[in-house]
DNA sequence: TTAACTCGATAGTAATACTATCATTATTTT
DNA sequence: AAAATAATGATAGTATTACTATCGAGTTAA
């Protein structure tokens, strides 16, 4: 197993990092798999242990909850998407074409452009969207917000909100509309997927198609193209 | 303690009816406050029994697992904006100020417009920002939507759909719209809350205020007031 | 008044989310 | 190569959770 990227991951999320150990990086890549087969509520540290063919104990010294190894998985997956985001990014120069381009990285429309041996990246996909909520939605998310370990989530969407005020400097929510834009690709895959009802994809195939194309359409229907430039123009 | 408004939620989340006998409505109720004061996770009918003075088997009569209960109570909810929502539009021919009515209802921006003795409305909303989700982001949800149970939040969304649709007979995406106004509605009053920097509220005061004026605009950006009645004209 | 129903009380179970200890095995330092 | 240090495996144990089961007392309805 060779890891190819690594990111700086908040170190209040783990006891040892799990990085710098073969068993370490074993507990992120067999977690991700676990929690995609059995959903984050059933997933535990006994069964992860059988999986790498440990022990709860070993598990234990690398992350005091299960929470904190959801957490790490998820900053791992925002840094990526940052990362994947800026490379691609460097060879677009008009910023509508850069948010478009955004869309579909965040809605894995991007047919293969990165490839990654680390992790499962489509089961990774599959888990933020039904398990990232649960990071935050919990009673003491300003404790641990006050930690800072949802820095490369708010990281990501200032990333997409400068982006949004370059294409439109007079949009007053572009912080609000890169999160909507983010929740907004999660909740329509789960609900093309699971409660296709809320949805308008008739054909229920093609998800992510399907979404990429709805919030493209949200997205610049909202930003007023003719405000590009204003604000650089007035100097 | 009254009852003023009863719904029809689907008999598969309870075992024996809630609303028919005092200890049933108690049990709501407090479970409305519990999990308002302590969240979802902490929430246990232990703790419940201890609150309404009975026993844990007294509850299990009633519920047989908190995840129901939950979607009980968020069933309850659903049905009530629904019904208030119509209630208040009757009033309302403008289907642009139709749904401005439902986008102020969906964030309690109704200023005590819908006063209810039953259960504890601003806590119910609490509950539904931070706790909703987790009512579907479950490994088994394919099976719990096959009996229905997501049925007024389904009906919900098809209500605003329709009042969409009648604004913009054009715009392809009238149920997507809706269940994204709904989510966001919800995920922006907890970003700002607790992580505004995924959100533009720099005051960081009036979380409703700011989440209803974000919505609007992103509402009726979306939707062509040009082609309104364009099908009914066609005709 | 007897049957049906509801509730409270108690007991019990398997699983979960940990904490603790200690011997063994690697790895690093000298 | 020996000694010191650190990481792991194995095992045990705890409080809590999410239930299930049983029994007797009180309440209501025919």
């Amino acid at each position: 197993m060779q890891v190819l990227l690594t990111f700086n991951i908040n170190a209040h999320l783990y006891l040892r990092d799990p990085e710098r150990s073969e068993i370490g990086k074993s507990i992120i890549k067999q977690s991700i798999e676990l929690i995609y087969d059995i959903g984050f509520e059933q997933f535990t540290f006994k069964k992860l242990a059988q999986k790498i063919g440990s022990t709860e104990a070993t598990i234990y010294r690398y992350f005091s909850s299960k929470h904190k190894l959801l957490t790490y998985i998820l900053n791992w997956y925002w840094c990526y998407l940052e990362f994947i985001a800026k490379m691609h990014l460097q060879q677009v120069d008009d910023p509508r074409e850069q948010l478009q381009l955004v869309l579909e990285i965040i809605t894995h429309n991007d047919n293969n452009r990165s490839r990654i041996k680390d992790y499962n990246l489509e089961q990774l996909h599959s888990i933020v969207i039904s398990e990232s909520s649960k990071s935050y939605l919990v009673k003491e998310v300003d404790a641990i917000n006050r930690e800072m370990v949802f820095g490369p989530l708010k990281s990501f969407c200032q990333f997409m909100a400068t982006i949004i005020a370059t294409i439109d400097p007079e949009y007053k929510y572009p912080k609000s509309l890169a999160s909507t834009l983010l929740e907004t690709a999660h909740d329509q895959q789960y609900f093309s997927e699971h409660l296709p009802n809320l949805t308008d994809n008739k054909a229920g195939q093609a998800h992510k198609q399907y979404v990429l194309a709805y919030i493209q359409q949200l997205a610049f229907s909202v930003l007023n193209p003719n405000n590009y430039g204003k604000r650089a123009r007035l100097h």
